[in-house]
DNA sequence: AGGAAGATCTACT
DNA sequence: GTAGATCTTCCTA
């Protein structure tokens, strides 16, 4: 039986839990199949403090990114839709960005359903991955900690520490001075060396 | 009602 | 390496 991870695991700094779902496996349910990915490249977010989050902006998404934990923050940029988890303790702000997987099942699903056949270009990359899973507004403020959720996280492998690497995030035009983006250290489906 | 910004991806040179 | 595609969201008037 497949293990869920439970909604208090989010409820910790979004740096901690972007760096503890490395190695978790992200699973969603499409048309009664299974498809899935180990994370292996997430970043953290905070609040209206930090120039580059969502938060700064106000509305649905600040709101939500203060909102009860372990939910899914979906928005759209350049035509894609980019997952995030919210995750912080209590009345803080945070959330963290999905950045990479590493696909385990339903891969050929995936590579129909995105039109690309090279493993390595299927999710790795944040709006990669929200396509190849079909992942989209619909699943926004959705609980990933319900094993009857349709977008959901379990438990997957253990990630040794020394095999963790930092930088600072990707995309982003004013950062925070500490580096906020964790992934797995030589895995072949991170976005970015 | 309009405008601007943006946590990206792809294709082309 | 870089330009351009093209969409959601929020803010201002």
């Amino acid at each position: 039986m497949p293990e869920i991870i439970l909604q208090h695991f989010y409820n910790r700094d979004p740096a901690i839990v972007a760096r503890e779902l490395l190695g978790k496996l992200l699973v969603r349910i499409i048309d009664g199949i299974r498809l899935s990915g180990y994370i292996v490249e997430t970043e953290a977010y905070y609040g209206p403090e930090d120039p580059a989050s969502r938060a700064r902006r106000g509305g649905d998404l600040a709101r939500t990114m203060r909102g009860a934990v372990g939910y899914t923050l979906i928005y759209g940029i350049h035509r894609q839709w980019l997952l995030n988890i919210v995750a912080h303790p209590p009345e803080c702000y945070g959330a963290v960005l999905i950045r990479a997987i590493e696909p385990l099942e339903g891969i050929e699903y995936m590579m129909r359903y995105r039109g690309r056949y090279n493993i390595h270009e299927l999710t790795n990359g944040p709006g990669r991955l929200t396509r190849a899973l079909r992942i989209d507004k619909s699943l926004h403020r959705k609980p990933v900690f319900k094993s009857e959720s349709l977008l959901r996280i379990e438990k997957g492998i253990d990630v040794d520490v020394k095999d963790i690497a930092v930088s600072y995030r990707i995309g982003v035009s004013k950062d925070l001075d500490r580096p906020l983006r964790f992934y797995i250290r030589g895995n072949k489906f991170v976005s970015k060396k």
